[in-house]
DNA sequence: ATATAGATGTTGGCAGTGTCAACATGAGTC
DNA sequence: GACTCATGTTGACACTGCCAACATCTATAT
């Protein structure tokens, strides 16, 4: 039983290093944080902790595979509630939009974790890594909004190949600038900025801007 | 006369302490890379750097700055020597789309330096910020290959303005990712996707793949 | 039930770090 | 030549990651 509470010494020592440093690395960011402090937090010795992990940078990379959790959860929800649909914009491109847009906003509301998710520990390998997250990683569900495009006929099949990397690209790229302020200052800019870019994004992608009135 | 050889104790430490964390950060990374090691390196006692940085991170602030200088060298050498137009492809296309590979490989090369420019020490913010730079500045560069696929006839006015920032958020992010494996492995297939990725950008910024064919 | 084994957590310690305070040294100015 | 100030040095402190040795608790076999 891993998940029992309290069954051992503490219970579930791993877990609860994971938490103390995704809490500790959101607010102080991956320069301040340290060890110490989260087995300090948890309320344990420094060196318990290394009977759950190699290394210091072994916990920061098990916390950057929570933050890849959250980040799948958020994308999920954001994909489920799709509110305001555009005229003359077909469902499937709304959604795929949302997924990027959640993206984003993701990365704006937890900085410091995205950025250990993508930055030192590379933890965001290839899908096939770990399957017990793939199912539901954001790369999945990337692909799937894709898939959405293709039986929607508005992704041509043949631009279809390596289009996760491209859209990928894009909506990372944005939120690691935005990160590093180089984003327009203002929230009613930024967010003009991010649908500008997310229209872009469907452009390239498929040729040209679909539009529903066209097909029917 | 700031930067005379052994003009005083050490002559001009500053840039020397700012090129051995350049160094250092390159081959070890920044997690490693401690401000004793860079004085040592130097010759010099660890509290000398104090007199020229506040701090450990003014000094990785410092050595992102350098970096960036070096990226925009990069960036305007490859602009400058652009090989090889393809066929139907107009040559401001082929220019701008040489900048961003110009901009890929640099993140390529130097990867640790890379993370270092973007990652915690948020120091490539809005142009405006050092004077010193910006003329030269990679956001620049991009802006100028821009200018040219307007003057071009291939970039409609009126997509202009927000250009930069979703070009560069597209190799920005495929960088990123690059350096975080998430690219496919072998040498070839990462250029075919780079490719992929610079005419999507293309499609994407103009409303549609242009060809030189259609005009003439 | 009890002994044994292995997993889990603790204490003590070491080398290394960032940074502060106090001190030393040299260049430029009246 | 004395004064001033920038520059560099030494010493120290709290903190860090991590190793070794020791303690404690669970689980399993007899």
């Amino acid at each position: 039983m891993p998940s029992a509470r309290r069954a051992y010494h503490h219970g579930d020592l791993r877990n609860a290093l994971v938490t103390a440093a995704v809490r500790l690395i959101e607010d102080g960011g991956t320069a301040t944080f340290s060890l110490r402090e989260a087995a300090r937090d948890v309320g344990v010795s420094a060196n318990a902790a290394y009977r759950h992990f190699d290394d210091k940078s072994d916990l920061m990379t098990a916390a950057a595979f929570d933050g890849v959790g959250r980040l799948a959860a958020h994308m999920r929800q954001a994909t489920a509630t799709v509110t305001g649909r555009r005229r003359h914009v077909p469902a499937s491109v709304t959604r795929f939009q949302a997924v990027g847009r959640a993206y984003v906003s993701f990365a704006l509301a937890h900085p410091e974790l995205f950025r250990l998710m993508f930055g030192e520990c590379g933890v965001c390998r290839l899908p096939e890594e770990r399957a017990g997250v793939d199912l539901d990683s954001p790369w999945t569900i990337l692909s799937a909004a894709l898939d959405a495009l293709v039986d929607d006929g508005v992704l041509p099949p043949e631009r279809r190949p390596g289009a996760e990397l491209r859209a990928w690209s894009v909506v990372h790229g944005f939120a690691s600038l935005a990160l590093d302020g180089l984003v327009p200052a203002s929230r009613g800019d930024a967010d003009e900025a991010l649908t500008a870019l997310l229209d872009f994004t469907v452009t390239g992608l498929c040729g040209t801007m679909p539009e529903t009135r066209r097909r029917s």
